[in-house]
DNA sequence: AAAACCGACAACCGCCCCGTC
DNA sequence: AGACGGGGCGGTTGTCGGTTT
């Protein structure tokens, strides 16, 4: 399915990712965030360019990626979000929690076209200036946004922080596993054997830390954490971001969590 | 059983946008 | 205002598994 793995010029590898290289990077993008993707390779210990890195992580292993069969709701949003918008593809990942763009362009590619092509009343799409789509956008999204906040809706988004918050570690550890698969869940276990404590919970991340994403559960972030596992100082690595003490707390309490 | 074909999708590439200096 | 760098996006390709011939 993926490329065969190879070596480009700078000795940077290309093609399909090992389950090894991807624990790498969950596990340093879990500890550290993604700070700087072109340098995180190298603290990561992974002989990828950080585009590859970025990539791998948001098509792949980042929290709450959906993967599967397509509902025909999903189909239909994916129609009707093309039709006003285009190969937006992220526009249209938007509204489908869990979805990524690049995985909806391949469906649209290899099904859904083919569909429209036996049912051309489906579609009917005129190609749009940019205004026309900006303008789709936002009436797309706030329509659409009706929709998701309805709880009923089985494309009602994957679980909020307070979800997490108010839950078992049992079913949020259930939440994280389910995006990792098998593979990964036995990084996790050690670390999630132990409950979390309530303070934690309410303690805010740092904003920032942009890997936090929306729906992303808080344990994922280490709140606080914006530095990276460099074999520089942090001085030099964040400069005036942070001081040595306030973020040396942050990695003792980092530690008790993990 | 083997070859040819097709569908699915992970991954790469190049361009563009945006923030910073 | 313009140069630069990082991140994001969309188009495309490469490869594999399944199906058909």
């Amino acid at each position: 399915m993926a490329r065969t793995p190879s070596f480009d010029r700078s000795g940077l590898k290309k093609g399909a990712w090992t389950p090894e290289e991807d624990k790498k990077l969950v596990a340093y993008i879990k500890r550290y965030g993604h700070w700087n993707w072109r340098e995180l390779p190298k603290f990561a210990g992974l002989s990828r360019c950080g585009k590859s890195c970025r990539l791998r992580w948001m098509n792949y292993l980042r929290p709450n990626i959906k993967r599967g069969n397509y509902s025909r709701e999903e189909e239909d949003i994916i129609i009707k979000m093309h039709r006003a918008l285009g190969n937006k593809w992220a526009a249209i990942a938007e509204k489908l929690p869990g979805r990524t763009d690049n995985e909806i362009k391949n469906h649209w590619h290899t099904s859904l076209k083919k569909r429209l092509k036996q049912n051309p009343t489906e579609s009917e799409s005129k190609p749009q200036t940019s205004d026309q789509c900006k303008a789709n956008i936002k009436q797309e999204s706030s329509k659409l946004s009706t929709v998701l906040e309805d709880s009923s809706s089985p494309l009602s988004p994957v679980p909020s922080l307070s979800d997490f918050s108010s839950s078992s570690t049992d079913s949020m550890f259930g939440t994280i596993t389910n995006w990792m698969g098998d593979e990964y869940s036995t990084i996790l276990s050690d670390k999630l054997e132990e409950p979390i404590s309530g303070e934690f919970w309410t303690e805010s991340c740092v904003e920032g830390n942009s890997y936090i994403q929306e729906n992303f559960p808080e344990t994922w972030a280490y709140p606080g954490i914006l530095f990276p596992l460099s074999p520089f100082s942090l001085e030099e690595s964040f400069g005036s971001y942070v001081s040595y003490e306030d973020n040396f707390m942050e990695f003792e309490k980092m530690d008790e969590i993990w």
